[in-house]
DNA sequence: GGATTATTAGAGAGATCGCTCTAATTGTCA
DNA sequence: TGACAATTAGAGCGATCTCTCTAATAATCC
């Protein structure tokens, strides 16, 4: 134990203390699982002891809505930052190699969480609310997107923007069921079905400009904001 | 299992009865999952006491891998329905719809699945190995499809192969995200990314036109619409 | 029918779970 | 410094977990 440091009665270092258990918690439960990793566990991790860790959370479930309050605002920080590059689709595939095809093990608390959400509704609830946030931003940006011809405008957005968030979804499956992945062609795989699903018809967008495309390359679509 | 002994009372009935307690095995799992599932729930669902149980199976463990066996089994069989229908694409757009967004509760087994494997080495072998099956399945249609010209031949069987399995990991998060889902509108936006991602581009289906072998079952893969 | 064996029931052993409680320790301030 | 409040440690409670064990029952063969 550290006993060095020197205590105050301050409710930052109680923040803080309450940040590290938090950490030393999304350890465990990456681990082991909601139900798998035990309170003992977690407190082993953080290096307390079970009275400790009751002072900071009342309860095992507030410790795993507080982790999932943070994964969600982290997913919604990486959401907007995607949506704010100059080239979109390029953004989401960097993060989507990023976060889910390299396998950071963070991704496996996603999976965990969903189907915790389908079957419990206190889960289910926090999840939709989220999901629809994210699904409102996407849905906003396709929609801009297509005023300026950019995007298909006979795709509805927020159809669409539940399958861009399906594809986030199966690709944090990907490197469970294939550790050998082949990362780069995967991603050059996702960047041309994204660009042949999104952009505009040859005929809507012959009108507007030459389509100088041959093969399978794909092209850029998004561009200025 | 003893092997020597099979004169006594019907191994068909023992084999029943095995598959009985399977059966309410896995509705305790859909509704509390791996861990929080007791035998004690799986006595009580299949109408059995503990020792009973355990002369079926060894192990709590053992109940899950023959569940996992079984839902790999069944996924199998479905994806060579899948496959052997005269239009793919379609006969794959109703299975997403029927048992994914539709949200069979069975589904949530495989995001625990997923989750578990990510963590349980054995598990893990059992899903890739699984994963490699379906996926070759895939890759050898996709082949044959780009020879008959209906699939851009400048796509990697192997990697669309994995994208396509992780459109159908995503959609199974799709009901647990939106429970309010407008499945045909879905279902639709689906079909127009795969059609758009998998066909020939233009130049190539000009330029070459396979034309049919027509005795043998035509494998139709989109439709014009 | 009697002997033998497979099958079933259910109590409960032993371990672990989430969580509580008391007491010791530390920091604050009159 | 001494009273008081905040914080920490850790034993352990009651519930629940997986799994075992003994004995009763059902099925089979002579």
């Amino acid at each position: 134990m550290e006993m060095s440091d020197l205590r105050k009665v301050d409710p930052v270092k109680h923040e803080q203390k309450r940040g590290e258990i938090l950490g030393a918690a999304i350890r465990c439960f990456i681990r082991d699982g909601f139900r798998g990793a035990s309170t003992t566990d977690i407190c082993t991790e953080a290096g307390i002891s079970p009275g400790h860790l009751y002072h900071y959370f009342p309860s095992k479930e507030a410790i795993i809505e507080a982790m999932i309050d943070l994964g969600l605002a982290r997913s919604a920080e990486r959401f907007e930052k995607i949506l704010a590059a100059p080239d979109v689709i390029e953004a989401l595939l960097v993060d989507i190699e990023e976060t889910s095809l390299r396998f950071r093990p963070a991704q496996i608390l996603n999976l965990d969480g969903l189907a915790e959400a389908a079957r419990n509704p206190e889960f289910a609830k926090i999840i939709e609310r989220h999901t629809a946030a994210v699904r409102a931003m996407w849905a906003d940006f396709l929609r801009r997107a297509q005023d300026q011809g950019r995007v298909d405008s006979g795709l509805d957005p927020d159809a669409t923007a539940n399958i861009l968030i399906a594809l986030i979804d199966g690709s944090r499956a990907m490197p469970i069921r294939n550790p050998k992945l082949d990362i780069g062609r995967n991603v050059e795989h996702l960047r041309t079905m994204l660009v042949r699903f999104l952009r505009p018809p040859e005929t809507e967008s012959a009108a507007r400009k030459p389509r100088p495309q041959g093969t399978s390359r794909p092209l850029k679509l998004v561009r200025k904001r």
